[in-house]
DNA sequence: CGGATTTGACCAGCGC
DNA sequence: GCGCTGGTCAAATCCG
């Protein structure tokens, strides 16, 4: 698996005004699928289950946003919980919609969620984003560490999906890999569930989690956008400074805030670190 | 040696 | 009920 590496200085994509914050607002998620460092061109595929994809044209004045996302159609809901996820029993693949094989994830006793599932009880998912990116590589990097748990051959299709989960054993979120079918040059990553935390890996190695308090701020409901290392405020136009690092120096920009404030490096290291983690 | 990956087996949901 | 399929587990293996 390929090293971790930090996102800051692997962006290659801009988010540039309100209007995008505002889309992925749209999405419900606090959480935007981070945009991979291998962008290449955008691809027009919609897979079934998900209610809409976003385009560079949604994103216009993107200079590089060749990411499409959509998040999975909860139109088939089974169970809505009660507080911010919703559960979706279509599937974010072509083929015909299932909501099997989370059997499994009853037996790991630190499931609680899944635990509380018995028989006759649908499995509740929570929701999903799904994004295709033009790329070589499979795993992309996006500024979390994941840990792969498998991998199966896909019906009507040439080329395996990869399972992953979130490294951090506080943290539920799974996503999975796969290569279309239709266009083999095009990666679609499927991301379940939310973040409890930041987890910042960098270029040497070094790691850096940031724990949140669960539902503090993770809910769809809130205003926060989720990426390593340093929250977004909803429609907050800081989003595109602090994408646009360079991947050379992979140091801040010193972008600043909505207010104007700039984002130091002790600022940034003030949002991830915890002070007694830092060396001087 | 510890953590990550690989891979075969297992399980449950779904369609027929 | 049976077979297919997706998702997960866990032992074996790999790797830094």
């Amino acid at each position: 698996m390929v090293d971790n590496v930090y996102f800051f200085g692997t962006a290659t994509t801009s988010i540039n005004d309100d209007r995008d914050t505002s889309i992925l607002s749209e999405f419900g998620w606090n959480l935007p699928p981070p945009p991979p460092p291998h962008s290449g061109t955008s691809a027009g595929l919609l897979h079934s289950g998900f209610d809409r994809i976003i385009t560079d044209s949604d994103l216009a004045g993107n200079d590089t946003h060749t990411t499409l996302f959509a998040r999975e159609n909860e139109n088939t809901t089974a169970e809505p919980q009660p507080m911010t996820m919703s559960s979706s029993s279509s599937d974010d693949l072509p083929e015909k919609s299932t909501a099997s094989g989370g059997s499994s994830a009853d037996r790991q006793p630190s499931d609680t969620a899944s635990k509380a599932k018995k028989k006759g009880q649908k499995r509740i998912r929570q929701p999903r984003f799904a994004f295709m990116t033009k790329s070589e590589v499979d795993h992309l990097e996006d500024g979390y560490r994941w840990r792969k748990y498998g991998q199966k051959a896909v019906k009507n299709s040439p080329f395996p999906r990869s399972y992953y989960r979130c490294t951090n054993s506080k943290c539920t979120v799974k996503k999975r890999v796969e290569r279309s079918s239709e266009d083999p040059t095009i990666v679609i990553t499927t991301y379940e569930g939310q973040h409890c935390h930041h987890t910042v890996g960098f270029p040497r190695g070094g790691l850096i989690s940031h724990e949140v308090p669960f539902g503090s701020q993770l809910t769809p409901s809130s205003s926060q956008f989720y990426y390593p290392g340093v929250q977004f405020p909803q429609g907050s136009v800081g989003i595109q400074e602090s994408f646009n690092v360079s991947r050379e120096s992979g140091h801040s920009h010193a972008p600043s805030d909505p207010s104007g404030r700039i984002f130091t490096d002790e600022g940034l290291l003030g949002d991830m670190v915890p002070p007694g983690m830092r060396k001087s």
